[in-house]
DNA sequence: AGGCTAAGCGGACCGTGGTCCAGTTTCATT
DNA sequence: AATGAAACTGGACCACGGTCCGCTTAGCCT
Protein backbone atom coordinates (compact mmCIF):
# COMPACT_ATOMS: atom_id res chain seq x y z
CA UNK A 1 0.00 0.00 0.00
CA UNK A 2 1.25 3.21 -0.57
CA UNK A 3 0.11 6.92 0.64
CA UNK A 4 -2.43 8.78 -1.82
CA UNK A 5 -0.88 11.12 -3.41
CA UNK A 6 -2.82 13.69 -1.99
CA UNK A 7 -1.76 16.61 0.45
CA UNK A 8 -2.56 20.11 2.16
CA UNK A 9 -0.32 22.56 0.91
CA UNK A 10 0.62 23.72 -2.46
CA UNK A 11 3.88 25.19 -2.55
CA UNK A 12 4.47 28.43 -4.38
CA UNK A 13 6.95 28.98 -6.40
CA UNK A 14 9.63 28.19 -4.78
CA UNK A 15 12.03 31.38 -4.04
CA UNK A 16 10.34 32.81 -0.81
CA UNK A 17 9.50 29.65 1.44
CA UNK A 18 6.06 31.71 2.26
CA UNK A 19 4.81 31.59 5.44
CA UNK A 20 0.83 31.46 5.59
CA UNK A 21 0.65 27.48 3.60
CA UNK A 22 -2.67 28.24 3.35
CA UNK A 23 -6.19 28.68 4.77
CA UNK A 24 -7.93 25.59 6.90
CA UNK A 25 -10.42 24.86 4.16
CA UNK A 26 -12.24 22.82 6.20
CA UNK A 27 -15.10 22.15 3.71
CA UNK A 28 -13.65 20.36 0.51
CA UNK A 29 -11.82 17.73 2.58
CA UNK A 30 -13.00 14.61 0.28
CA UNK A 31 -13.32 16.41 -2.85
CA UNK A 32 -9.91 17.68 -4.06
CA UNK A 33 -8.40 15.78 -6.87
CA UNK A 34 -4.85 15.76 -5.37
CA UNK A 35 -3.20 18.78 -6.59
CA UNK A 36 -5.14 20.55 -8.48
CA UNK A 37 -2.71 21.67 -11.31
CA UNK A 38 0.34 20.25 -11.06
CA UNK A 39 3.35 19.67 -14.52
CA UNK A 40 2.94 15.96 -15.51
CA UNK A 41 6.56 15.33 -14.62
CA UNK A 42 6.22 17.04 -11.11
CA UNK A 43 3.29 14.73 -10.55
CA UNK A 44 4.81 11.80 -10.77
CA UNK A 45 7.81 12.26 -9.06
CA UNK A 46 6.09 13.56 -6.33
CA UNK A 47 4.20 10.27 -5.91
CA UNK A 48 7.55 8.26 -6.66
CA UNK A 49 8.75 10.56 -3.50
CA UNK A 50 5.62 9.29 -1.31
CA UNK A 51 6.56 5.80 -1.70
CA UNK A 52 9.93 5.83 -1.45
CA UNK A 53 9.68 7.44 1.56
CA UNK A 54 6.76 5.51 2.87
CA UNK A 55 9.25 2.34 2.05
CA UNK A 56 12.24 3.69 3.69
CA UNK A 57 10.15 4.09 7.06
CA UNK A 58 8.64 0.73 6.62
CA UNK A 59 12.53 -0.56 5.92
CA UNK A 60 14.59 1.68 8.36
CA UNK A 61 12.16 3.44 10.89
CA UNK A 62 11.24 7.34 10.81
CA UNK A 63 14.70 7.63 11.45
CA UNK A 64 15.82 6.18 7.99
CA UNK A 65 14.07 8.98 6.21
CA UNK A 66 16.59 11.01 5.48
CA UNK A 67 15.94 13.57 2.16
CA UNK A 68 18.71 12.64 0.31
CA UNK A 69 18.14 9.01 1.08
CA UNK A 70 14.76 9.72 -0.01
CA UNK A 71 15.96 11.96 -3.29
CA UNK A 72 17.98 8.92 -3.72
CA UNK A 73 15.61 6.02 -3.30
CA UNK A 74 13.10 8.03 -5.57
CA UNK A 75 15.74 8.47 -8.36
CA UNK A 76 15.03 12.14 -8.07
CA UNK A 77 17.35 15.29 -7.29
CA UNK A 78 17.22 16.12 -3.38
CA UNK A 79 16.22 20.21 -4.68
CA UNK A 80 12.87 18.64 -5.95
CA UNK A 81 12.07 16.92 -2.76
CA UNK A 82 12.43 20.50 -1.10
CA UNK A 83 10.89 21.75 -3.59
CA UNK A 84 7.83 19.64 -3.31
CA UNK A 85 7.34 19.24 0.20
CA UNK A 86 9.29 22.62 1.68
CA UNK A 87 11.07 20.69 4.61
CA UNK A 88 11.08 17.34 5.48
CA UNK A 89 8.22 17.93 8.28
CA UNK A 90 6.52 18.68 5.33
CA UNK A 91 7.20 15.38 3.41
CA UNK A 92 6.26 13.58 6.77
CA UNK A 93 3.00 15.57 7.61
CA UNK A 94 2.38 14.14 3.53
CA UNK A 95 2.71 10.98 4.46
CA UNK A 96 0.25 11.77 7.27
CA UNK A 97 -2.17 13.61 5.17
CA UNK A 98 -4.61 10.32 4.09
CA UNK A 99 -5.76 9.45 7.48
CA UNK A 100 -6.05 13.17 8.18
CA UNK A 101 -7.91 13.93 5.61
CA UNK A 102 -10.17 10.74 6.51
CA UNK A 103 -10.53 11.68 10.20
CA UNK A 104 -11.74 14.99 9.48
CA UNK A 105 -14.08 13.66 6.64
CA UNK A 106 -15.49 11.12 9.55
CA UNK A 107 -15.73 13.82 12.18
CA UNK A 108 -17.67 16.73 9.30
CA UNK A 109 -19.42 14.46 7.45
CA UNK A 110 -19.00 10.81 8.93
CA UNK A 111 -22.00 8.47 10.33
CA UNK A 112 -22.81 9.96 14.35
CA UNK A 113 -21.65 9.53 17.19
CA UNK A 114 -18.39 11.03 15.45
CA UNK A 115 -20.73 13.07 12.26
CA UNK A 116 -23.34 15.35 12.70
CA UNK A 117 -26.36 14.09 14.02
CA UNK A 118 -25.29 13.41 17.68
CA UNK A 119 -25.78 15.48 20.20
CA UNK A 120 -22.85 17.59 20.68
CA UNK A 121 -21.33 16.04 24.05
CA UNK A 122 -21.54 12.54 22.40
CA UNK A 123 -19.56 13.96 19.72
CA UNK A 124 -16.93 15.73 21.62
CA UNK A 125 -16.44 12.21 23.35
CA UNK A 126 -16.05 10.42 20.39
CA UNK A 127 -13.49 13.01 18.54
CA UNK A 128 -11.13 12.29 21.59
CA UNK A 129 -11.27 9.08 21.55
CA UNK A 130 -11.01 8.87 17.59
CA UNK A 131 -7.76 11.15 17.81
CA UNK A 132 -6.25 9.12 20.28
CA UNK A 133 -5.88 5.93 18.53
CA UNK A 134 -5.19 7.63 15.65
CA UNK A 135 -2.38 9.26 17.56
CA UNK A 136 -1.32 5.48 18.99
CA UNK A 137 -1.23 4.26 15.40
CA UNK A 138 0.92 6.18 14.03
CA UNK A 139 3.35 7.32 16.72
CA UNK A 140 6.54 7.26 15.33
CA UNK A 141 5.38 9.33 12.52
CA UNK A 142 3.07 11.32 13.82
CA UNK A 143 6.15 12.48 16.73
CA UNK A 144 8.66 12.78 13.97
CA UNK A 145 6.63 15.44 11.96
CA UNK A 146 6.31 17.60 14.82
CA UNK A 147 7.43 20.55 13.29
CA UNK A 148 9.25 23.25 16.01
CA UNK A 149 7.46 24.67 18.89
CA UNK A 150 6.75 27.94 17.05
CA UNK A 151 4.31 26.19 14.42
CA UNK A 152 2.78 22.95 16.53
CA UNK A 153 -0.17 24.89 16.74
CA UNK A 154 -0.51 27.25 13.16
CA UNK A 155 -0.78 23.62 11.13
CA UNK A 156 -3.92 23.70 9.29
CA UNK A 157 -4.47 20.04 10.18
CA UNK A 158 -3.81 20.91 13.70
CA UNK A 159 -6.04 24.09 13.41
CA UNK A 160 -8.68 22.52 12.11
CA UNK A 161 -9.18 19.90 15.08
CA UNK A 162 -9.13 22.29 17.18
CA UNK A 163 -11.92 24.86 15.44
CA UNK A 164 -14.14 21.50 15.58
CA UNK A 165 -13.64 21.09 19.18
CA UNK A 166 -14.62 24.89 19.93
CA UNK A 167 -17.38 24.44 17.92
CA UNK A 168 -18.57 21.51 19.88
CA UNK A 169 -17.76 23.15 23.16
CA UNK A 170 -19.55 26.46 21.76
CA UNK A 171 -22.94 24.47 22.05
CA UNK A 172 -22.05 22.85 25.36
CA UNK A 173 -21.25 25.54 27.36
CA UNK A 174 -22.04 28.43 25.95
CA UNK A 175 -20.52 31.25 28.22
CA UNK A 176 -17.24 29.22 28.44
CA UNK A 177 -13.82 30.56 27.11
CA UNK A 178 -14.25 27.77 24.33
CA UNK A 179 -11.03 29.61 22.22
CA UNK A 180 -9.08 28.78 24.96
CA UNK A 181 -10.67 25.51 26.49
CA UNK A 182 -10.32 23.66 23.26
CA UNK A 183 -6.52 24.54 23.41
CA UNK A 184 -6.42 22.54 26.41
CA UNK A 185 -8.18 19.95 25.08
CA UNK A 186 -6.25 19.38 22.05
CA UNK A 187 -3.21 19.72 24.39
CA UNK A 188 -4.25 16.98 26.05
CA UNK A 189 -4.18 14.72 22.64
CA UNK A 190 -0.92 15.65 21.55
CA UNK A 191 1.16 13.00 20.40
CA UNK A 192 4.30 13.84 22.15
CA UNK A 193 2.28 13.33 25.47
CA UNK A 194 0.64 10.12 24.28
CA UNK A 195 3.87 8.95 23.40
CA UNK A 196 5.15 10.21 26.84
CA UNK A 197 2.36 8.44 28.87
CA UNK A 198 1.91 5.11 27.13
CA UNK A 199 5.69 4.03 26.20
CA UNK A 200 7.40 5.75 29.07
CA UNK A 201 4.87 6.24 31.94
CA UNK A 202 3.66 2.79 30.91
CA UNK A 203 -0.21 3.92 30.86
CA UNK A 204 -2.70 1.67 29.25
CA UNK A 205 -4.50 3.39 26.55
CA UNK A 206 -8.12 2.62 28.09
CA UNK A 207 -6.55 5.02 31.19
CA UNK A 208 -5.77 7.80 28.59
CA UNK A 209 -9.55 6.93 27.10
CA UNK A 210 -11.24 6.76 30.59
CA UNK A 211 -8.82 9.92 31.36
CA UNK A 212 -10.17 12.24 27.88
CA UNK A 213 -13.90 10.95 29.28
CA UNK A 214 -13.44 12.39 32.54
CA UNK A 215 -11.78 15.42 31.34
CA UNK A 216 -14.45 16.19 28.78
CA UNK A 217 -17.00 15.80 31.72
CA UNK A 218 -15.28 17.87 34.14
CA UNK A 219 -14.53 21.01 32.01
CA UNK A 220 -18.29 20.70 30.65
CA UNK A 221 -19.77 19.77 34.07
CA UNK A 222 -21.24 16.88 32.96
CA UNK A 223 -21.45 14.05 34.67
CA UNK A 224 -19.58 11.04 34.21
CA UNK A 225 -19.14 7.70 35.83
CA UNK A 226 -16.52 5.51 35.12
CA UNK B 1 23.53 40.38 34.47
CA UNK B 2 24.67 37.16 33.11
CA UNK B 3 23.31 33.98 34.62
CA UNK B 4 23.87 32.05 37.40
CA UNK B 5 26.87 28.96 37.40
CA UNK B 6 24.11 26.46 38.02
CA UNK B 7 23.04 23.73 36.41
CA UNK B 8 20.44 20.91 37.01
CA UNK B 9 22.95 17.53 35.48
CA UNK B 10 25.82 16.81 35.70
CA UNK B 11 26.93 15.21 32.75
CA UNK B 12 28.88 11.50 33.21
CA UNK B 13 32.52 11.01 31.27
CA UNK B 14 31.30 11.09 27.93
CA UNK B 15 31.65 8.33 25.89
CA UNK B 16 28.04 7.50 26.70
CA UNK B 17 25.34 10.25 25.91
CA UNK B 18 23.92 8.98 29.09
CA UNK B 19 19.84 9.09 29.27
CA UNK B 20 18.73 9.10 32.34
CA UNK B 21 20.19 12.30 32.88
CA UNK B 22 19.33 12.59 36.87
CA UNK B 23 16.02 12.09 38.81
CA UNK B 24 14.34 15.03 39.60
CA UNK B 25 15.52 15.41 43.21
CA UNK B 26 13.01 17.74 44.56
CA UNK B 27 14.12 18.22 47.89
CA UNK B 28 17.22 19.66 47.41
CA UNK B 29 16.58 23.11 45.72
CA UNK B 30 18.84 25.56 46.77
CA UNK B 31 21.18 23.56 48.29
CA UNK B 32 23.78 22.38 45.81
CA UNK B 33 26.75 24.35 45.54
CA UNK B 34 26.50 24.40 41.72
CA UNK B 35 28.41 21.65 39.90
CA UNK B 36 30.24 19.84 43.61
CA UNK B 37 33.21 18.62 41.70
CA UNK B 38 34.32 20.45 38.80
CA UNK B 39 38.37 20.87 38.02
CA UNK B 40 39.17 24.35 38.04
CA UNK B 41 39.91 24.74 34.86
CA UNK B 42 36.43 23.23 33.81
CA UNK B 43 34.14 25.03 36.20
CA UNK B 44 36.17 28.41 34.72
CA UNK B 45 35.21 27.70 31.07
CA UNK B 46 31.74 26.30 31.98
CA UNK B 47 31.04 29.78 33.50
CA UNK B 48 32.83 31.28 30.52
CA UNK B 49 31.00 29.66 28.39
CA UNK B 50 27.49 30.77 29.85
CA UNK B 51 28.44 33.89 29.77
CA UNK B 52 28.89 34.06 26.43
CA UNK B 53 26.01 32.12 25.21
CA UNK B 54 23.89 34.67 27.33
CA UNK B 55 25.80 37.64 25.45
CA UNK B 56 25.10 35.91 21.79
CA UNK B 57 21.02 35.99 23.09
CA UNK B 58 21.22 39.55 24.06
CA UNK B 59 23.07 40.47 20.79
CA UNK B 60 21.58 38.56 18.12
CA UNK B 61 19.39 36.60 19.99
CA UNK B 62 18.42 32.87 20.47
CA UNK B 63 19.24 31.90 16.72
CA UNK B 64 22.46 33.66 17.07
CA UNK B 65 23.11 30.71 19.76
CA UNK B 66 25.07 28.48 17.64
CA UNK B 67 27.75 26.11 19.30
CA UNK B 68 30.32 27.06 17.41
CA UNK B 69 29.61 30.82 18.47
CA UNK B 70 29.54 30.23 21.61
CA UNK B 71 32.82 28.63 21.81
CA UNK B 72 34.39 30.87 19.81
CA UNK B 73 33.02 34.10 21.88
CA UNK B 74 34.06 31.46 25.25
CA UNK B 75 37.64 31.03 23.38
CA UNK B 76 36.75 27.31 23.88
CA UNK B 77 37.22 24.21 21.62
CA UNK B 78 33.55 23.25 20.49
CA UNK B 79 33.87 19.64 22.10
CA UNK B 80 34.24 21.50 25.83
CA UNK B 81 30.65 22.70 25.06
CA UNK B 82 29.73 19.46 24.06
CA UNK B 83 31.36 17.89 27.03
CA UNK B 84 30.12 19.98 29.34
CA UNK B 85 26.44 20.92 28.42
CA UNK B 86 25.99 17.62 25.98
CA UNK B 87 23.62 19.03 22.90
CA UNK B 88 22.56 22.85 22.42
CA UNK B 89 19.70 21.91 24.37
CA UNK B 90 21.50 21.57 27.43
CA UNK B 91 23.25 24.88 26.99
CA UNK B 92 19.99 26.63 26.72
CA UNK B 93 18.71 24.72 29.20
CA UNK B 94 21.58 25.31 31.92
CA UNK B 95 20.45 29.44 31.09
CA UNK B 96 17.15 28.63 32.08
CA UNK B 97 18.16 26.55 35.01
CA UNK B 98 18.52 29.54 37.17
CA UNK B 99 14.71 30.78 37.07
CA UNK B 100 13.76 26.94 36.84
CA UNK B 101 15.19 26.27 40.34
CA UNK B 102 13.62 30.23 41.54
CA UNK B 103 10.73 28.86 40.67
CA UNK B 104 10.63 25.72 42.41
CA UNK B 105 12.47 27.24 45.48
CA UNK B 106 9.28 29.65 45.54
CA UNK B 107 6.06 26.62 45.30
CA UNK B 108 8.14 24.07 47.52
CA UNK B 109 9.30 26.59 50.16
CA UNK B 110 8.40 30.03 49.69
CA UNK B 111 5.54 32.02 50.94
CA UNK B 112 1.78 31.38 50.26
CA UNK B 113 -0.09 31.66 48.41
CA UNK B 114 2.61 29.64 46.00
CA UNK B 115 4.37 27.91 49.11
CA UNK B 116 2.85 25.72 51.79
CA UNK B 117 0.38 27.25 54.09
CA UNK B 118 -2.30 27.87 51.63
CA UNK B 119 -5.02 25.98 50.56
CA UNK B 120 -4.32 23.50 47.63
CA UNK B 121 -6.63 25.27 45.76
CA UNK B 122 -5.35 28.47 46.46
CA UNK B 123 -1.51 27.05 45.64
CA UNK B 124 -2.58 25.91 42.08
CA UNK B 125 -3.93 28.38 40.90
CA UNK B 126 -1.02 30.76 41.93
CA UNK B 127 0.86 27.85 40.37
CA UNK B 128 -0.32 28.77 37.31
CA UNK B 129 -0.27 32.09 36.97
CA UNK B 130 3.10 32.12 38.39
CA UNK B 131 4.28 29.51 35.45
CA UNK B 132 2.72 31.60 32.95
CA UNK B 133 4.65 34.88 33.76
CA UNK B 134 7.93 32.90 34.20
CA UNK B 135 7.36 31.48 30.65
CA UNK B 136 6.09 35.14 29.07
CA UNK B 137 9.16 36.76 30.09
CA UNK B 138 11.49 33.79 28.96
CA UNK B 139 9.28 32.98 25.69
CA UNK B 140 12.35 32.51 22.97
CA UNK B 141 14.63 31.01 25.30
CA UNK B 142 11.45 28.71 26.83
CA UNK B 143 10.81 27.93 23.04
CA UNK B 144 14.55 27.21 21.54
CA UNK B 145 15.24 25.32 24.78
CA UNK B 146 12.21 22.47 23.82
CA UNK B 147 13.65 19.19 23.56
CA UNK B 148 12.40 16.95 20.58
CA UNK B 149 9.10 15.90 21.21
CA UNK B 150 9.94 12.40 23.07
CA UNK B 151 11.77 14.47 25.86
CA UNK B 152 9.52 16.97 26.57
CA UNK B 153 8.01 15.65 29.16
CA UNK B 154 10.85 13.28 30.59
CA UNK B 155 12.93 16.73 31.51
CA UNK B 156 13.10 16.51 35.03
CA UNK B 157 12.78 20.41 35.77
CA UNK B 158 9.05 19.58 33.51
CA UNK B 159 8.56 16.46 35.49
CA UNK B 160 9.42 18.58 38.92
CA UNK B 161 6.55 20.93 38.26
CA UNK B 162 3.92 18.00 36.89
CA UNK B 163 4.57 16.25 40.30
CA UNK B 164 3.98 19.67 42.51
CA UNK B 165 0.59 20.28 40.46
CA UNK B 166 -0.65 16.13 41.18
CA UNK B 167 0.25 16.69 44.76
CA UNK B 168 -1.86 19.58 44.89
CA UNK B 169 -4.86 17.81 42.92
CA UNK B 170 -4.43 14.77 45.04
CA UNK B 171 -5.57 17.38 48.26
CA UNK B 172 -8.33 19.12 45.97
CA UNK B 173 -9.96 16.11 44.15
CA UNK B 174 -8.23 13.09 46.08
CA UNK B 175 -10.83 10.27 43.82
CA UNK B 176 -9.92 11.75 40.42
CA UNK B 177 -6.61 10.81 38.26
CA UNK B 178 -4.30 13.12 38.82
CA UNK B 179 -1.35 11.94 37.41
CA UNK B 180 -3.59 12.46 34.13
CA UNK B 181 -5.14 15.51 34.87
CA UNK B 182 -1.98 17.14 36.19
CA UNK B 183 -0.73 16.16 32.77
CA UNK B 184 -3.55 18.25 31.18
CA UNK B 185 -3.21 21.10 33.23
CA UNK B 186 1.03 21.58 32.20
CA UNK B 187 -0.04 20.91 28.98
CA UNK B 188 -1.86 24.30 29.21
CA UNK B 189 0.84 26.05 30.39
CA UNK B 190 3.54 24.51 27.48
CA UNK B 191 5.58 27.56 26.20
CA UNK B 192 4.60 26.84 22.99
CA UNK B 193 1.35 27.36 23.20
CA UNK B 194 1.55 30.26 25.39
CA UNK B 195 3.60 31.58 22.05
CA UNK B 196 1.24 30.55 20.06
CA UNK B 197 -2.17 32.70 21.77
CA UNK B 198 -0.28 35.49 22.62
CA UNK B 199 1.97 36.04 19.58
CA UNK B 200 -0.13 34.05 16.76
CA UNK B 201 -3.12 35.08 17.76
CA UNK B 202 -2.63 38.02 19.90
CA UNK B 203 -4.59 36.68 22.83
CA UNK B 204 -3.39 39.42 25.66
CA UNK B 205 -1.98 37.53 29.10
CA UNK B 206 -5.03 38.44 31.48
CA UNK B 207 -7.10 36.33 29.45
CA UNK B 208 -4.35 33.97 29.57
CA UNK B 209 -4.82 33.96 33.39
CA UNK B 210 -8.22 34.07 33.48
CA UNK B 211 -8.51 30.81 31.42
CA UNK B 212 -6.03 29.19 33.86
CA UNK B 213 -8.48 29.91 36.80
CA UNK B 214 -11.68 28.91 35.17
CA UNK B 215 -9.84 25.57 33.80
CA UNK B 216 -8.87 25.13 37.36
CA UNK B 217 -12.50 25.78 38.50
CA UNK B 218 -13.89 23.91 36.08
CA UNK B 219 -11.31 20.12 36.76
CA UNK B 220 -11.70 20.34 40.46
CA UNK B 221 -15.74 21.26 40.39
CA UNK B 222 -15.09 24.55 42.36
CA UNK B 223 -16.79 27.85 41.46
CA UNK B 224 -15.14 30.97 40.13
CA UNK B 225 -16.69 33.90 38.55
CA UNK B 226 -14.19 35.81 36.56
C1' DA C 1 59.60 18.34 43.63
C1' DG C 2 58.37 14.76 40.53
C1' DG C 3 55.41 11.69 38.59
C1' DC C 4 51.08 9.44 37.65
C1' DT C 5 46.35 9.32 36.01
C1' DA C 6 41.94 10.60 35.19
C1' DA C 7 39.64 14.58 33.66
C1' DG C 8 39.49 17.91 30.46
C1' DC C 9 40.52 20.00 25.96
C1' DG C 10 40.18 21.34 21.07
C1' DG C 11 39.68 21.18 16.45
C1' DA C 12 39.37 18.10 12.41
C1' DC C 13 35.74 15.46 10.71
C1' DC C 14 31.03 13.78 9.40
C1' DG C 15 26.03 13.64 8.21
C1' DT C 16 21.98 16.11 7.51
C1' DG C 17 18.79 19.80 6.53
C1' DG C 18 18.35 23.41 3.62
C1' DT C 19 19.64 26.87 -0.41
C1' DC C 20 20.87 28.20 -5.05
C1' DC C 21 20.95 28.58 -9.79
C1' DA C 22 22.13 27.09 -14.48
C1' DG C 23 20.18 24.09 -17.46
C1' DT C 24 15.99 21.33 -18.98
C1' DT C 25 11.14 20.21 -19.74
C1' DT C 26 6.31 21.02 -20.25
C1' DC C 27 2.60 23.02 -22.39
C1' DA C 28 -0.30 26.99 -23.93
C1' DT C 29 -0.34 29.86 -27.84
C1' DT C 30 0.02 30.67 -32.42
C1' DA D 1 5.01 22.54 -35.70
C1' DA D 2 7.41 26.17 -33.76
C1' DT D 3 8.20 29.07 -29.93
C1' DG D 4 8.66 31.26 -25.56
C1' DA D 5 8.10 31.54 -20.78
C1' DA D 6 6.87 29.49 -16.56
C1' DA D 7 7.69 25.54 -13.97
C1' DC D 8 10.59 22.03 -12.70
C1' DT D 9 15.05 19.59 -11.98
C1' DG D 10 19.46 18.15 -9.94
C1' DG D 11 23.48 18.37 -7.73
C1' DA D 12 27.09 21.49 -5.93
C1' DC D 13 27.27 24.17 -1.95
C1' DC D 14 26.74 25.91 2.89
C1' DA D 15 25.96 26.01 8.00
C1' DC D 16 25.17 23.78 11.98
C1' DG D 17 24.84 20.07 15.40
C1' DG D 18 27.26 16.44 16.97
C1' DT D 19 31.36 12.92 17.40
C1' DC D 20 36.10 11.39 17.90
C1' DC D 21 40.52 10.92 19.55
C1' DG D 22 45.34 12.30 20.40
C1' DC D 23 47.30 15.80 23.36
C1' DT D 24 47.42 18.67 27.72
C1' DT D 25 46.78 19.64 32.41
C1' DA D 26 45.08 19.72 37.17
C1' DG D 27 45.52 17.82 41.30
C1' DC D 28 46.69 13.99 44.22
C1' DC D 29 50.12 10.81 46.17
C1' DT D 30 54.71 9.70 47.44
Amino acid sequence: MLYAVVMSSALPPFPKPQEPLEPPRLLEVESAPDEPCLRADAARNRARLLEAAARLIAEHGVAGVTMEAVAAAAQVGKGTVFRRFGDRNGLLTALLDHSARQLQADFLGGPPPLGPGAPPLERLRAFGVAVLYRSAEQLDLQLAAQPEPARRFSHPSVQALRTHVAMLLRQIVPTADCELLSQTLMASLDPALIHHLTRQCGMPMHRLESGWHDLVARLTGTEWSG
